[in-house]
RNA sequence: GCUCCUGUCGUCUAGCCUGGUCUAGGACACCGCCCUUUCAAGGCGGCGACACGGGUUCAAAUCCCGUCGGGAGCGCCA
């Protein structure tokens, strides 16, 4: 491994706790994990949860469960930043001391009140006298860190160099009036105390990186690399969010779709393997890699999803779809144990059957109904469509006859009878096919009906072809 | 407004670093045909892009500059 005689890379995902994994936060853990195991690294989870208004113990959970969704496991943590605002604090002292930094007595109300944008605060030189004064005032202070002139050059993974001078940035807070440490302070103290050695996160955060930069470098901590990913767009080219509809992972769960569906959609934005198709989590950590990957923002796209989703439905076996299928059915109220056990090889083969014109894990529970249960629906569409011959009343009741009368009730045996009959009767077998697809699932869409057929049952076919015509 | 990032088919992208092989490749979506008992799947084909303008060069999607478009950031939020 090429890679061996560097120092271990270590990469940290650091959601703030608002309560789901957004997609596009899944998207940053996914990078940030795929490095790490392509590296054979460590990933680091941390809960930014420095605002304690905003934040709580269910909402950290929310991310955990989707994070295990997805099936990135994490090797530290989870750290939560809310339990070390002291070592913040010592921090920001030490920045003090070191000149880098300065108190300032400003509110925020009154700072905003002066009106224009601006760059530096007078606190940043004010006499020794009026420090003196307002201390004994017991004016609150905030610690504000003092830009320097200059400019600030890092290169980017991804991006390539950036550069920003540093009179385009604010002398910015550290540690609020309240003793909490402000983000660019917390990351900065956390990345440095958890050794991190690549910071891979959104595009959002490209102009916070010189003044995080600046801080490392007051510090007099090594700088890590840097790698910012576009971000995701909704269809009206904004930032992904929650009124673009579904943007929780787990919302994409309940949708139907799978993990590694999500994953690979996820991993093939701004990152093109070469063949689209799906990838393994495996084989998706063996090619993954950082640099030359496209920097413009893709736009969330469904439909490659769903694509996406279905062809790993279809592609998956029966036994790995199970559990899937299982949570699915026990949801709609058509799940019994027996599919495990007794009845394991029959519904196999149903679910053999579904799997392959399913895009969504959801398609099951309509498509599997008519076979699980005698409630179903009738299409309204499908019945005036293919019940409508008159020939069906004098045909059908033919057909069972020969039904009842063969011997194993095969899907070949099934496919011969009802040729055979359309032939003696001088119809076409597609006259059957239609009625009897509609008779007994309901629907004019479904897999090959002979084999339907046979997963029904010549008794079930039978009777509900029967009890169709007695309502009649 | 200021700062930074970004710009190849409707969408996701390959190509760009290391100019020629690009009359720009693939995939999703869409349309048509084939297969066929329906719908998918599959096969075949179609539609469809280098934002624009200048340079540099024998040669530019590829390098440089400008314009325009898109995005993000500008909090004692993260």
């Amino acid at each position: 491994m090429i890679y061996s005689f560097q120092i271990m890379v270590r990469v940290r995902f650091a959601p703030s706790p608002t309560g789901h994994l957004h997609i596009g936060a899944a998207r940053t853990a996914l990078y940030n994990w795929l490095y790490a195991r392509h590296y054979e690294g460590r990933f680091i989870l941390r809960v930014e949860d420095t605002d304690i208004s905003r934040s709580s113990q269910e909402m950290s959970e929310g991310i955990i469960k989707g994070l295990s969704w997805l099936g990135l496991d994490w090797d530290e943590g989870p750290v939560f930043q809310s339990k070390r605002l002291k070592f913040y604090q010592k921090k920001a002292e030490e920045l003090v001391k070191r000149g880098a930094a300065y108190y300032c007595y400003c509110t925020p109300e009154n700072r905003k009140a002066s009106g224009q944008w601006q760059t530096r605060c007078a606190c940043s030189s004010l006499s020794k006298e009026k420090i003196r004064h307002y201390e004994q005032q017991g004016l609150k202070k905030a610690v504000r860190f003092k830009v320097p002139g200059g400019e600030v050059r890092y290169k980017d993974m991804i991006h390539g160099t950036i550069t920003t001078r540093s009179d385009n940035i604010e002398d910015f807070v550290l540690l609020r009036r309240d003793g909490l440490p402000t983000y660019h302070l917390s990351v900065v103290s956390d990345d440095i105390d958890q050794k991190i050695t690549h910071v891979i996160r959104g595009d959002d955060h490209i102009s916070n990186t010189p003044k995080q930069i600046l801080v490392y470098k007051a510090l007099g901590a090594d700088i890590p690399r840097f790698a910012h990913m576009s971000l995701i767009l909704g269809k009206d080219r904004k930032k992904l969010s929650k009124r673009h509809g579904e943007t929780s992972v787990l919302e994409f769960r309940d949708k139907g779709f799978l993990p590694l569906a999500v994953v690979n959609f996820l991993a093939q934005m701004s990152w093109s393997p070469g063949k689209e198709r799906i990838y393994s989590m495996e084989e998706m950590k063996e090619k993954f890699y950082l640099d030359r990957r496209s920097s413009g923002n893709p736009i969330f796209d469904l439909d490659k999803l769903e694509w996406l989703n279905g062809q790993l439905i279809s592609q998956m076996d029966e036994e790995e779809l199970l559990p899937y299928v299982r949570e699915e059915l026990k949801n709609s109220g058509l799940w019994v144990d027996e599919f495990e056990n007794k009845q394991r090889k029959w519904f196999s083969r149903l679910v053999g059957l579904l799997k392959q014109r399913n895009r969504r894990i959801t398609d099951f529970t309509p498509r599997a109904r008519p076979f699980l249960s005698d409630d179903y629906p009738m299409e309204e569409e499908a019945v005036s469509k293919y019940l409508k011959d008159e020939r069906l009343k004098l045909l059908l009741p033919k057909l069972i006859q020969d039904f009842s009368e063969c011997g194993d009730f095969t899907a070949e045996k099934v496919e011969t009878i009802i040729r055979k009959r359309a032939e003696k009767e001088g119809v076409k077998a597609a006259l059957f096919i239609h009625a009897l697809r509609v008779i007994v699932l309901g629907m004019k869409v479904s897999p090959g009906i002979f084999e339907v057929l046979e997963l029904i049952g010549r008794r079930k076919t039978i009777k509900r072809v029967q009890a169709y015509f007695e309502m009649q």
